[in-house]
DNA sequence: ATTATTCCTG
DNA sequence: CAGGAATAAT
């Protein structure tokens, strides 16, 4: 059909003109480099979209369109941006999330300290600052007395507290999308629980989970709030500073801050660790109680006090939060009345601190003392809770992670395989290539030593020293984790993609790759990926080309790809090597303009030049079409 | 000078 | 596929 070279071909063949057109496809306006090593934790993100948003929300909607605003906003997609922010609602669409991807959150979020920051911050810091008080300590408050109900009202990462208006409708819509999204859970934990019959003790303990998944969401969102409203409060500093230090040589923070701080960090351990207690004491309690669940697995040694203790602990309620406390073993209260970040723990050398490439670096000085009952309970217990909601890259992992533990868990003997308990305690892979990634070695795994660690260092929450257990398992429960490295599944992902896009922006492949840390490192690897992958796809096409016209007529139109061409085959085998996916059309279309791309160079003896590719690469470069929301679940749920 | 991409090699 | 040189683009 398209008999003609290059000049022809641009625009009425681009069915699917993708939002970057431009020739670097890759760093449009917007660099991935330094701002998006933050070390991309998920909450770390999720913070990150929660100050970003609020600056944005409280700037003016002029400011989309300033010069240091540095969104890339093309004629196609701004209004798609105004009507995202406006509405406050994000569908899941990969449009829409286009304006919190990272990159612009990079470049916004960097936007205080920059140029184009309002001098509101400065001016207005003595009012902020006695509105930031007032709303801490109103969230301690609901901290210390709030019940794990149902109707409490809680703002989420996306929500903002400072603009009453939008958290209002925003909190109304996502507390129904929560209900939603609970009902489902309850509705999988009904039909694929491990027993079956529903007895009144299991559906009891369902409700309660449920309870106290809400729970967890709130003190996460609470989380983010103080965190938020203390790092707005100085927006001078960005990064959050030890208050200690900071307070001796006369930092941000003063006497009352480190008032608050100490209060903040008693209640939210104190919550936290009731709450997470209370969840384990009731799974535990059901799930424990038969002798033959006693498992031993590496460092994770289940004693039979341990179990004593913990079957014999009636299930909690909402007001037995210092109840429970009491009753923790003395080590899980150990971090919790000391104030002093000096104070550490042999373990905190574990605690391993990113590199500078951090934004917002910070260390989290906690404990790691844990219970051991601890350990078990939270590989079935892997839920995420009611903040995913609007976060495409919470609602990736969470189909994989969460489901997909409870679902295995729960094998024909009843017992969790050791690779599996191996697996569910190593979601975060420390060291990976793809290629040359050793077997995952059966030996003892301490469940504490790495991994986590950099997890929990990502987390960039402020220094609020608590049990580590009971953090770890509020991590674990309200956020699934993040790879640290690509996997063959991603690799897999990304071939198949490549039937979709030959040249993926970063954008594209950070909403595709949600499920990894995509450092510049990871990020780089990506398209070094995409990169061999045109490399492969080029010399087929020009070793055909070449074939063609040695061997077939002289027009054009007879050459073709079609799904029985040697040429697909081809490149079936090198892309989707197990041949489980169907190739889309639109690929085998690309496919032949590349090869008639290279039959009429190489005919028109352009192939002399030595840049003469370059322009069939430009070509097809613009022939990208979108990718499908199914990619952008994580890969191995095939 | 820096960065992105291709080319080449193992 | 990854590492690195070469090269193009900014």
């Amino acid at each position: 059909m398209h008999h003609f070279p290059s000049s022809t071909y641009p625009e009425d063949r681009a069915e699917h003109p993708p939002s970057f057109l431009h020739d670097n496809t890759y760093n449009s306006s917007t660099p991935p480099s330094s701002s998006r090593s933050s070390g991309g934790s998920l909450i770390s993100m999720l913070l990150q979209k929660t100050i970003e948003s609020e600056q944005i929300l409280q700037e003016s909607s002029a400011a989309y369109y300033h010069p240091d605003a540095h969104i890339s906003f093309s004629a196609l997609t701004s209004p798609r941006l105004v009507g995202h922010y406006s509405s406050t609602s994000s569908k899941s669409s990969s449009t829409t999330i286009e304006p919190l991807s990272p990159a612009s959150q990079a470049s916004t979020g960097a936007s205080p300290n920059g140029a184009g920051s309002n001098q509101d911050w400065t001016l207005e810091l003595g009012d902020r600052r006695q509105a930031k008080r007032a709303r801490v300590e109103n969230i301690i408050r609901g901290i210390a007395v709030s019940p794990p109900s149902p109707s409490v009202h809680c703002t989420d990462g996306e929500t903002t507290p400072t603009s009453d208006l939008q958290s209002e409708t925003m909190e109304n819509k996502q507390e129904n999308k929560r209900k939603q999204r609970v009902s489902q859970h309850q509705d999988l934990l009904t039909t694929g629980g491990a027993s079956g019959k529903s007895t009144d003790e299991g559906h009891n303990l369902k409700k309660q989970l449920q309870t106290m998944q809400r729970l967890l969401g709130q003190l996460q969102a609470r989380f983010i709030q103080i965190y938020d409203t203390w790092n707005k409060g100085y927006p001078e500093t960005e990064v959050f500073m030890d208050p200690y230090s900071e307070f001796n040589n006369g930092g941000p923070f003063d006497r009352e801050d480190k008032l608050l701080a100490d209060i903040l960090k008693y209640e939210l351990s104190r919550a936290v660790n009731s709450s997470v207690d209370s969840i384990f004491k009731n799974i535990s309690h059901t799930l424990f109680k038969s002798p033959q669940l006693h498992i031993k697995d590496g460092g994770m040694v289940e004693t039979d006090d341990e179990t004593m203790f913990l079957s014999s602990n009636e299930p909690a309620s909402s007001s037995t939060h210092v109840d429970s406390m009491s009753r923790l073993p003395p080590c899980s209260k150990s971090g919790m009345a000391q104030q002093l970040p000096e104070i550490q723990t042999e373990a905190l050398s574990l605690v391993v601190q990113k590199p500078a490439s951090m934004t917002r670096p910070c260390s989290l000085n906690l404990t790691v003392k844990r219970p051991l009952h601890f350990h078990q309970p939270s590989l079935l217990y892997n839920h995420p809770t009611d903040l995913q909601e609007d976060h495409q890259l919470l609602d990736n992992s969470f189909h994989h992670d969460t489901f997909g533990g409870l679902q295995c868990a729960p094998t024909t003997t009843g017992l969790p395989t050791p690779e599996m308990v191996d697996l569910l305690w190593n979601p975060v892979k420390v060291k990976s290539k793809v290629t040359s990634r050793p077997p995952r070695s059966p030996q003892v795994h301490h469940p504490i030593a790495t991994g986590h660690n950099v997890l929990l260092d990502s987390l960039c929450l402020p220094h609020v020293k608590m049990e580590y257990g009971s953090f770890q398992s509020m991590v674990k429960r309200t956020s699934y984790v993040l790879n640290e490295g690509l996997t063959t599944h991603h690799l897999k992902k990304a071939k198949l993609m490549f039937f979709y896009t030959r040249y993926p922006s970063s954008n594209v492949l950070t909403t595709f790759f949600s499920d990894v840390q995509l450092t510049r490192c990871i990020m780089s690897q990506l398209i070094k990926w995409f990169s061999n992958f045109r490399e492969f796809y080029y010399i087929q096409m020009e070793k055909f080309a070449r074939q063609a016209r040695v061997e077939r007529v002289n027009s054009v139109r007879d050459v073709a790809v079609r799904r029985d061409s040697e040429l697909f085959r081809s490149l079936n085998m090198h892309y989707n090597k197990a041949n489980d996916f169907q190739v889309p059309d639109r690929f085998l279309e690309v496919a032949e303009i590349t090869l008639q791309e290279f039959y009429i160079s190489i005919s028109l003896a352009r192939d002399s030049d030595p840049s003469w590719k370059k322009a069939i690469y430009k070509v097809i470069s613009k022939l990208d079409g979108d990718v499908p929301a199914e990619f952008k679940a994580p890969p191995i749920t095939t």
